[in-house]
DNA sequence: AATATTTGTCATGAATATGTCACATTGAAG
DNA sequence: CTTCAATGTGACATATTCATGACAAATATT
């Protein structure tokens, strides 16, 4: 459970007390006193999610938030802003650009672990690639084969990785748009309802190992893989 | 974000300084010269915030703060109190009575809204991903499931939104605007009473788990999601 | 090149959710 | 105990969301 966490704050004394708060919740803290600095440390360790001030010499925060976001492999790494009390800050701009949260100083110890932990835990599992078995199902990403009730299971590419993605995040309600981002990827020309479609199609096919409602859809919200009923 | 702050201050100058401040901060002042005063401005209004002078004529601050917190109605109202620097303001007893901060005059602008936002944040909790659990009622907006003694709670997408916000923020009175503003958000070209049906639909749906009166309707107030009974 | 597969979009009907009304109940003030 | 306003409740028309089959364009396969 412990993580990296990247502490990127020009300010010395509220850094070292940023760090400090990481540290005692059982985290390792990274440190950088600006986003040039950061992006070196980054080359050696990947974080785990990124605090992040709003203002910063140099490249600014939102500026780095932007770079970070436009990057994949550095993408989905999670970000929470610090602003100061006095500083505008816009938080639709900051959610614009990915920001996943963000703390306003002084902020109070508590609130941070909060949201840290909440922001962790939010955070999506990466497909990887090895084989994943949720719900009598079992999909080996290398071999690229589904199986169910010793059926083997034939898919589309585009249902293989929508299946993938449900399996890694079972449970979870994904909106349309969510799975447009993490199923197909950037580029997307591809209109909401399109998902509908492909959801049949993932139905329709593992309907041959009677795993035809795994995908349930959950009304006003999205879809979601889950074994229990609806 | 605007919020209806009750300014309860005996002293006409000090009252209009008090009311621009709040009006320039985005927010919405209502005046009481007395408590007397500002208790029958609460039977139109509920304000979400009262600055409370220490020293009224009549009815002095720390009874009527007293009072507020011994009203289930009006107990979770914050409160901020406004002592003059000579007067020998008893912190402690302040405290005690539930006044959430106080601010000493002469008072610098940026303070009092520094501190006035303050308060409103941590009234209102925003609504967040993370799981929430109140009076045995589990409700995670990840998975979008709300269990309730084993049982699966079946909502529709506005019932679903509306518990979130209840459970977010339990033991408060919220009026029919209020959850209109919050719940329903811009679309506001809804009926007031419109929200009665949706709570009778979601008390509907409590009751497979026993948690009908959870919801408790407040006469001529509003509605409050409560554990305790009426 | 010919053929098969995959993909995105649309039209349509079915399922569900929503807002409002009319009327029944309830509660509080006098 | 009346009376009146506030709230509960069932019904219903409308709006929204979703499932599904068809289809043409794009892509891969032979």
């Amino acid at each position: 459970m412990p993580a990296n966490i990247l502490v990127v704050e020009d300010e010395p004394a509220i850094q070292e007390l940023l760090a400090l708060n990481i540290t005692q919740a059982g985290h390792n803290a990274m440190r950088a006193l600006s986003a040039e600095i950061a992006q070196s440390l980054m080359r050696e360790t990947i974080p785990d999610l990124i605090l992040l001030d709003w203002m910063l010499p140099g490249i600014s925060g939102l500026e780095f938030a932007r770079k970070l976001k436009s990057d994949s492999l550095t993408k989905a790494i999670p970000i929470i802003m610090l602003t100061a009390r006095g500083d505008e800050y816009d938080k639709v701009r900051g959610l614009e650009v990915g920001a996943d949260d963000y703390v306003t100083k002084p902020f109070s110890p508590r609130e941070l672990n909060a949201r840290i932990k909440a922001v962790l835990r939010r955070r999506a599992p990466q497909m990887t690639d090895d084989p994943i078995e949720v719900a009598g199902l079992r999909l080996d990403p290398t071999t690229h084969r589904v199986t169910g009730n010793e059926k083997t299971i034939d898919l589309g590419p585009t249902e293989f990785r929508l299946l993938h993605f449900f399996m890694t995040n079972a449970e979870r309600v994904h909106t349309r748009s969510q799975l447009l981002d993490k199923v197909w990827g950037d580029r997307v020309f591809v209109e909401d309802r399109t998902v509908d479609v492909h959801i049949r199609r993932l139905r329709n096919a593992l309907s041959v190992s009677g795993h035809e409602d795994l995908v349930q859809t959950v009304r006003g919200a999205g879809y979601r893989l889950s074994e229990k009923s609806n």
